[in-house]
DNA sequence: CCCCTTTTTCATCACTTGGTGAAAAATAGC
DNA sequence: GCTATTTTTCACCAAGTGATGAAAAAGGGG
C-alpha cells in the first residue's frame, strides 16, 4: 500500500520554491492525457500499456506514474477530465430549454434535443480528443465489470434531470417507462457518438457514421416518438 | 509463422486410429469455450489471460493452444459458436412473420418484433452462457478497433433482411433512414441485452436490467414509433 | 553563484504474458 | 500386450508488464 502519493503537490506546478510559473509540466500532463485518451478509446483499458501511452506522448514511462500514479488512476483522470465539461453543457442546455418555454409550449422532443444536442455539437466542434472521449464512454457504457458503476458516478445527475423534466411534462407517465426509454435512448446515442464505422459498411456507403448531422436529423424525432408510444401504452 | 496448425484434425476426436468414440475431448473443448465466454464478456478480450481461462475451465494452459491455437482464435471460436444459431433463429423468425401475414396485415412493429424477439427469448431461456454471449456481442459492437468488422462479418445478412422487409412494407422510405433507424435500434437492443445493471441503480430499484419482460413490453413499440416518425419526416 | 524544489530520465525489479516442444497419459484397434 | 494415435501435462522461454528508487536535469529565489 503506497502511503503517500508520489504525484506532485496539487498546487505547485513548476520551477523553484513551490511557486507556479511556466507550468511546463502541465502541458506534458495534458499531452499524456491526450495520448491515453486516444489509445484507451481504441483498445480499451486492458488493451493499452503504459509504455504505449508514454511512447505516443513522447515521454518516459516513469513520468506517467509520477503524474498519475497507477494505470487505473490515469484512466480515471482521462475519464474525469471531460466529464465535468460535458455535464455542465448538458445541464445548461436543459435549463435553457426549460427557461425559454412555458410548460404549454414544451415538447418531449424539445427536452430530448436539449439533452442530446450538446453532445452532438461538442463532438462535431470539439476536435479529435472529444471524438475519442465519446468512443471511450460508449465502451465503458457497455462494460459489465465496472462500466455501470463508472457511468453512474459521473453521469447520473443529468439523467435524473432529464427524467424529472419529462415527468413534469407528462405527469401521467410511469417512472418505470421513463427509465426504460432513457436506456433505449442512451444505447442509440452512445453507439452513434462512438462512430464505429459499422453503418458505413452495412449501408454500403449510403450512410457514414461520422455524419452526425444525419444523426441530429433523425435521433431526436426517433426517440421522442418512442417515448410517446411507450408512455401512451402505459403500464400495459 | 506456424505452418501447420497444432490443433487436432477436424474429423478425429479421441482414442486410437483416428476413429471418434467417446468424444471426451469435445467436452473439454466446450468447457474451455464456456469459461472463455464468461470471462471475455466480463472483462473484454485484453482483460482476460489464457491462464485465467485455463484455470476457470480446470485445464492446463497448453490445452487451450492445443485446441484453438492463438488467443485471438479462441475468441473467434467463442464468438462464432453461437452466432450461427442466432442468425438462424432470427432468419426463421422473420421468415415466419412474413409467411404468416399478407402484405396488408404486416406492420412495422411486427417486423421489428420478429427481428428482436428471438434474442430476448434465447437470452431468457438459454441460460448463463447466452447471457454472457450477449454481453460479449454488446461489447464488441462498441469496440472501434475491430468491432465493426467483426459485427459485419457475422451479422450483416440478417440486418439486410430486416431492412429489405421494412422497405417493401414502406416503399416510400429512404434506405438512408432505414439504416440510421437500424443503428438506433441495435444500440438500444444490445445495451438492454447486455444487462449492465446501470438501470437498476439509476432508477433506484424501480427497474432491473435482468427484467427482459419489461424490455419486451416497451422496446418493440418504442422502435416502431421511432421508425415511423423518421420515415414520415422523410428526407428532411 | 548557491540553494531548494520540481520535473525528467535511467536502470532495473519482480512478475505476468502468450506460446511451445517434449514427455507422459489415455484411448482404441489388432 | 502391442502399436498407433490423440489428449493432457509439465517445464520452460522470450518478450513484455506495471511500477519504483535514485540520479540527473531544469527552474526559479536569494
Amino acid at each position: 500500500m503506497t502511503a503517500a502519493k508520489p504525484s506532485p503537490k496539487a498546487g505547485a506546478r513548476a520551477g523553484g520554491r513551490g511557486r507556479p510559473s511556466k507550468a511546463k509540466g502541465l502541458d506534458l500532463k495534458e499531452t499524456i492525457l491526450d495520448a491515453a485518451e486516444g489509445l484507451f478509446a481504441r483498445h480499451g483499458f486492458h488493451g493499452v500499456t503504459t509504455r504505449q501511452v508514454a511512447s505516443e506522448a513522447g515521454v518516459d514511462t516513469a513520468l506517467i506514474h509520477y503524474y498519475f500514479g497507477a494505470k487505473r488512476e490515469l484512466f480515471d483522470a482521462v475519464f474525469l477530465r471531460r466529464a465535468e465539461i460535458l455535464n455542465q453543457a448538458r445541464e445548461a442546455s436543459m435549463n435553457a430549454y426549460v427557461a425559454a418555454h412555458d410548460p404549454a409550449t414544451m415538447t418531449v422532443e424539445g427536452v430530448i434535443e436539449a439533452f442530446i444536442e450538446p453532445l452532438l455539437r461538442i463532438s462535431q466542434d470539439g476536435g479529435a480528443g472529444w471524438k475519442s472521449y465519446f468512443a471511450l464512454v460508449a465502451q465503458v457504457n457497455n462494460t459489465p465489470a465496472w462500466g455501470g458503476e463508472t457511468m453512474a458516478r459521473f453521469f447520473d445527475p443529468v439523467v435524473h434531470q432529464l427524467v424529472e423534466t419529462l415527468k413534469t411534462l407528462r405527469p401521467q407517465a410511469e417512472y418505470r417507462d421513463l427509465y426504460w426509454c432513457y436506456q433505449f435512448l442512451t444505447g442509440s446515442m452512445m453507439l452513434s457518438l462512438s462512430e464505429t464505422g459499422r453503418i458505413d459498411s452495412l449501408s454500403e456507403g449510403e450512410c457514414h457514421s461520422s455524419d452526425l448531422e444525419a444523426v441530429r436529423q433523425r435521433l431526436f424525432s426517433y426517440c421522442a416518438a418512442g417515448f410517446e408510444a411507450v408512455i401512451a401504452k402505459g403500464g400495459k
